[in-house]
DNA sequence: TAGATTGTTAATCGATTAACAATC
DNA sequence: TAGATTGTTAATCGATTAACAATC
């Protein structure tokens, strides 16, 4: 039973940024309670683990359904079923990887942050020395076979990470290639139509943390 | 000359997380503008590259003093030295690495994150097979030389590369030892006090994009 | 001077927090 | 029933956008 968030035209309405991040991190922590045998969680014990408000936990998830029981919470089984369909993990994703150097190959190797509902099933490079060469099982493919490779196998999602210079040429290739998503981590803004993007941008991250440490509270 | 923005008290107010992100790509791009010899630049020129608002731009800007000339603009190398030093970049930060799996492994050697502000110059893990051996010309020391390593060399920042599980210890013993930031790559909320946090939880990212690809705009 | 562009104020928009009736 | 907790509304807070006088 569930009632999405509307809009005045009663059409669902797209969740902010920072809500569908915090649903990653309830998802996280839902399914380390399940693992302890935790039935059902109330927003306040959910909260308190990722230092939020329990206003906040309810607010976000009020915003697609109603998940929980007045007295009791939210069962825990249930709500990872939720939240996983609300993110589109209910289903696995065949996921590129373009451009193979040291970040490239770190991801590839480090399945880890793939979390299981993602998969790389092709890596490609422009770099004659890599072409060719195997990781993982898979062959280094040069960007030529992009647009083919990603039809035969559907291929929806693309992790970019090549150098700032060739990022949007490969992004526009990406497009062309018919790719539904990238996940951007070269440090640049990329100018592309009919895709959705996420940026990582690792370099900002060690000057946010500079800037906190001079300048604390 | 500048005149930073003040709180009702006149000290100087905190920026936010959102506006000091995007100092960091301000920046990146200005240093982009000065290798182009561009010696001054708009407000809307700027906003265009990184797709923002030319009013986005000298608000962030304007809340940490005076730095361009109505008609002309903000003069390129004046506002990067401007905007290092509000980051905090303008002298460099030793970093210890504390975790030597994949993603530890590939930060250690994808240097070009660190963008020559930040230097690590010490490398930790716990696994004995890993302890000993050299990378990038440190060797890896175990967390009991956490503490002597960080006060003889003075290092300041920890880039947290441990599972999750292990996080929260490790991170009282960063504390501990003195550091005062943290990079935290661990997927899971750390409970510190007294020292300050960057969160880059790689597994959330992939779910944001999903959830743009099956809801787009 | 005329055109361009800043810094700043006011208006708008959106997100978070607080409070509480409904309900198990 | 009494205690706990949700879903939702109203209040607050903060961030973005629009507009424009000041100024080069």
């Amino acid at each position: 039973m569930r009632s999405p968030r509307t809009g005045p035209d009663n059409s669902p309405r797209r969740a902010s940024k920072a809500v569908v991040a915090r649903l990653s991190l309830y998802l996280r922590h839902l399914e380390w309670c399940q693992r302890h045998n935790q039935t059902t969680i109330s927003s306040g014990i959910l909260a308190k683990a990722l230092n939020l408000s329990d206003a906040q936990v309810r607010k976000d998830l009020a915003g697609f359904g109603h998940f929980g029981t007045p007295g009791i919470g939210y069962p825990t089984s249930e709500l990872i079923g939720e939240i996983r369909r609300i993110l589109g993990i209910d289903r696995p994703w065949l996921v590129a990887l373009i451009g193979f150097g040291n970040l490239g190959q770190a991801l590839a190797r480090h399945q880890g942050f793939l979390a299981g509902d993602f998969q790389i099933v092709a890596i490609f490079d422009n770099d004659p020395k890599k072409l060719g060469s195997r990781e993982q099982g898979l062959v280094i493919q040069p960007l030529e076979e992009l647009s083919s490779t990603r039809a035969i196998r559907s291929i929806e999602l693309a992790i970019l990470c090549v150098p700032a210079e060739s990022a949007q040429d490969v992004a526009h290739a990406v497009v062309e290639a018919g790719f539904h998503g990238i996940l951007n981590f070269a440090p640049t803004a990329l100018n592309v139509e009919g895709i959705q993007v996420v940026d990582v941008d690792l370099t900002t991250y060690l000057e946010q943390l500079t800037y906190k440490v001079q300048s604390p509270v």
